[in-house]
DNA sequence: ATAAACTTTCATTTATTATTGAAAGTTCAA
DNA sequence: TTGAACTTTCAATAATAAATGAAAGTTTAT
């Protein structure tokens, strides 16, 4: 396999994964070229690349910027918009993890405290009702500042011995 | 809010998160649904709860099995067929880790591994494709091995330490 | 063996989500 | 302050994914 062909096909695969977590394929695309690029593409160029219409390429460019994962860069003298991705990978996922949390998990979060938290009547439908999702509560909070706390983790002496421990 | 509203509430934003994760709506409620109720439900009280047809009830239901978190079974007696929910949510966790790595991340594994072993034409752009896509198969692998992980490290010294320290 | 009670399948329809492209908006150099 | 070079917006369209429901399949009691 030559270099643009396995370019081609991890832009592809890139983009059917995302697809399958919820985010749209061009936005993963357009991720992924990023990535792998040494540096910043034009719109211009994602459009040609990705055989994909202006607007769907400033619309998903936008949005990776909102997810802080794209960034616009200017060049000396050349008037239009270059793009880069973050490329550091803890970063990354840091901040997808943020950005899920915050428009997805957080809401969800605050329905499942409002439904555990009615008045039982006693019934043992209601009682399981408030017991599993109290629960689930509990445990989807737990996960949900893993990541975070997986970050000051990395950084003190307990993680690093965890880390050369499990390899 | 009483009962009956707050598990509406649940199976909803259940269901709405599930859609944001690439997990089909209906899929998604009739696990909701289960997850709470205290006993096994048959497919026509799901199709009666969630509104849907026989057809999409029969579907969903096959395809929570497969992700082995909800089972059949079987009352004295009655000749239809009853189904509950996985209610532990570490197992959850876990069974729901390994079909998506199962499903969606090791097959990108396999590719990103791929792509990365090109043979370098020694420019620039191929260089760091090369270096990237190896540093994200690493990356990736690592994550995706965590949760399996994660199962034993809960039940050694070490883990326990953690655990309680991390609160 | 038959038929009632139930479940599964899958071609068709419907709903949802993503994409296009042309018009409107912005920026900047002259 | 004009217009060329570029970006954004959004109504219309296209692509994708999910749901329906009727027919086919299965199981079990008689």
């Amino acid at each position: 396999m030559e270099f643009r062909e396995a370019k081609n096909k991890f832009v592809q695969t890139w983009g059917a994964l995302g697809s399958q977590w919820g985010i749209n394929k061009t936005m993963a695309q357009i991720h992924a070229l990023l990535m792998v690029s040494n540096d910043a593409i034009s719109m211009e160029d994602i459009m040609e690349e990705l055989q994909i219409s202006r607007g769907n390429a400033s619309m998903n460019l936008r949005a990776l910027m909102d997810w802080g994962i794209v960034y616009k860069e200017y060049k000396a003298g050349e008037r239009r918009e270059f793009f880069t991705a973050e490329k550091n990978l803890d970063e990354l996922a840091v901040k997808i993890a943020r950005e899920r949390s915050k428009r997805e998990i957080r809401p969800a979060l605050k329905v499942l405290k409002e439904v555990s938290s009615i008045e039982t009547n006693n019934s043992d439908e209601a009682n399981h009702f408030i017991d599993q999702t109290t629960k689930l509560y509990d445990f989807v909070l737990k996960a949900d500042n893993m990541l975070e706390k997986a970050t000051e983790f990395k950084d003190n002496w307990l993680g690093k011995l965890v880390l050369k421990i499990m390899k």
